[in-house]
DNA sequence: AAAATATGTCAATATGGCTGACATAAATAT
DNA sequence: ATATTTATGTCAGCCATATTGACATATTTT
């Protein structure tokens, strides 16, 4: 077991390097790129759930937001029901740098599951569910078979 | 493959959520942690090993480290053959931390393959394994290989 | 009208990275 | 024997990202 512990520490590192070499060329880091992604998945996302996502707090992510914001690559719209919200969009220009750096994640994810067989990618899949905490997984899972089930950032 | 990045995104913030804990009330971070875990598995390892694993400066490491020593968790000896070399090893309290940190770990990852069927050990290691880097994958994969074959810390 | 909620902001602090420069001791090369 | 390279450590300063606590504003709910 020891070892898929130093795997797992490997696998992750190289997985998050792809993108940080990118993201330091527009002066951003791996907070931002994990907000950029979540929205752009979720469009329309409200803060307090980016909050609950990410589990960091408001003020850790209101620098990290607000770069994102004044540099165009998010916007924010108020709540049609509830005036007090901000809800989260990526612009063209974020949804770009967003998939950019997904499509450096899904190469290298993709060489991994072409090296193995036909049936690895829902082995994967299974272990990494397997391996988030009980309480939460369920919320982990709606929110990514919702995002999947949107194909299209509705802008 | 969207889910393959988010399920690790997801999987690895708890993975790592479990020891943050117990580390915080020793006043460490992941930082130590990491060090800590290294060097216990690889009693004896070169400090520019460590470096080359953890990819980091000698700078950031040796906050880190010192304090690792300052605190008895870590000793370094010099090297026989090469009196320039600080040999690094855990010393029995760095030994025992180190493996209630990874109890924890290995608890998730038991918990998380006794969900899916028999092969699933193999499957994750797999997966994991195809995902690092293809320069340095052999690399890591001979550190996992020595330390498991060396099971006892020899002190 | 009062209380609760969603968000934002100010200030101070901690952690863990980084670069650059310099120091020491020991091994290796000339 | 001296010069160079190597392994390690250290000082100083900087940056990114996280934290807590307090307070502000607008809006919704009670």
């Amino acid at each position: 077991m020891w070892d898929v512990i130093e795997l797992l520490f490997f696998a992750y590192r190289d997985f998050v390097g792809d993108p940080d070499h990118v993201l330091s060329k527009f002066g951003f880091g791996r907070a931002h790129h994990r907000v950029l992604h979540f929205v752009n998945r979720n469009p329309g996302m409200k803060v307090a759930d980016l909050l609950d996502i990410l589990k960091i707090t408001k003020q850790s992510l209101g620098r990290v937001l607000k770069q994102l914001i004044d540099q165009g690559y998010v916007e924010q719209k108020e709540g049609a029901s509830d005036r007090r919200q901000r809800l989260l969009y990526a612009t063209q220009k974020g949804a770009e740098l967003a998939l950019r750096l997904a499509q450096l994640q899904t190469t290298r994810i993709g060489q991994a599951l072409a090296e193995l067989g036909p049936g690895a990618h829902e082995a994967a899949r299974k272990f990494l569910t397997a391996m988030i905490d009980t309480e939460g997984r369920q919320q982990v899972l709606r929110l990514i078979d919702r995002a999947e089930r949107a194909p299209q950032p509705r802008r």
